[in-house]
DNA sequence: TTTTAATTTTAGATTTGTCTAAAATTAATT
DNA sequence: AATTAATTTTAGACAAATCTAAAATTAAAA
């Protein structure tokens, strides 16, 4: 069956692309949601219609204010529904993020409200990515891969990019995890491979494809209350 | 826009018809769910396809073992999402249904065990209704007369056992019907009347003879542990 | 600058879920 | 028992969301 991929969809994907390349294209949203270019083209056309997006056919297209107010909210709910899982009902940090993709259409305002402050207000999910506070204000935060970070220079893993279950499992298995506290001891300039060690645990070996996607500050941890 | 109703809502207003009727019509049906005799006609296909209900054209129809059990499920749902946002969210009673509504199609059963586990087992939801356990049991709730019924002690209609139209019209009067939750404030020995509260209403003064015809189940407030 | 390639949009097909109106069936009334 | 009424089903219309394939546009290469 061909499933339907809706509008809040549409925005959050938005919002994260546009993020990392400033604007977007189709057919990098369309891969990104698993849809086809054509039905991107649809979409956008009523996006531009309620007035939540920039768009010039054949042009790129972005979020506006109303576009990102839209988007950060979003986010919200799945940030905050991720955080209750993990600290309420004891799921791990890498089996949440499909039934958040599931909470967060709900749609109660006063809900979201409320579990926030359940929750305490908390400041950043169980990934390490910051919670948008009822403003919709984001908490922007300095964050570099650990691809980038230089030898030797202590840092905590305050996020990770690409959120697949694999690479969670195998981060989990190398004992990584948020607010892990690491630096790098070696790099391999033949494949870009980085020797890694944490605090009390012998040292790891990780792909410059993980290393890319291990996003870490040398910044303290992750807060619970704001 | 034509709003879609899912083959679970069909699944619970089915239960619940059934536990009125024995068996459900196909207006019934649509009444209760706000759509067309023709679009039931079209999800009974489907839901005796995956063999859910007994079905055959122009007999009405009921949900088999496999049917139930998924409904069940579907209320269980339902209930602990509303006892959630009561206990844990500070929602009143009377504005959880519609949240309820949307939360109930969240499909990950581990969720909602943990939510069950971190609600403590909760017996009943807010509207003193059974939740079923999570092998699908659904406490069975003892009946006794309106006559019975302690002093103070949340009730609701579930039967009339005398339905003669005079004592129709008398409850009607009284806005007293099937579901009815209620409340006995005084019972006056002389000739054993009662003063009853319905929520939302001045008090009501029931003969001894209209009491004994009147059954409900107790509706006992919500107890944290089973 | 022209040609080719890649991207994006449009047009139209397909699917799905709903509806209305007519036909089929069952229930009620005379 | 025959007729009428009510209910239910079927057939087909309509709307929405998606897709494929072709056309339009832009970007890249020669």
């Amino acid at each position: 069956m061909k499933v339907s991929v809706s509008k809040e969809d549409h925005l959050k994907a938005i919002f994260h692309l546009q993020q990392e390349h400033g604007t977007v294209t189709t057919n990098a949203l369309a891969a990104s949601l698993g849809t086809r270019a054509a039905s991107v083209t649809d979409m956008l056309k009523k996006l531009k219609e309620q007035k939540l997006v920039n768009y010039e056919r054949y042009k790129g297209f972005k979020l506006n204010n109303e576009g990102k107010k839209a988007a950060v909210q979003i986010i919200r709910k799945h940030r905050l529904w991720e955080y209750f899982l993990v600290k309420k009902l004891q799921f791990g940090w890498d089996e949440v993020h499909e039934i958040a993709e599931e909470l967060e259409h709900i749609s109660s305002r006063k809900l979201i409200d409320r579990l926030d402050a359940f929750l305490g207000h908390p400041d950043t999910d169980p990934h390490g990515d910051p919670i948008p506070d009822s403003q919709g204000r984001l908490q922007v935060r300095r964050q570099v891969s650990l691809a980038e970070l230089p030898l030797n220079k202590p840092a905590q893993v305050s996020g990770i990019a690409s959120q697949t279950s694999e690479m969670l499992e195998l981060l989990q298995y190398n004992h990584i995890r948020l607010g892990t506290r690491l630096e790098i001891r070696k790099k391999f300039p033949f494949d870009h491979s980085l020797e890694v060690k944490v605090r009390n645990r012998p040292p790891v070996t990780l792909s410059a494809q993980v290393a890319k996607n291990v996003l870490v500050t040398d910044d303290e941890p992750p807060t619970e209350k704001r």
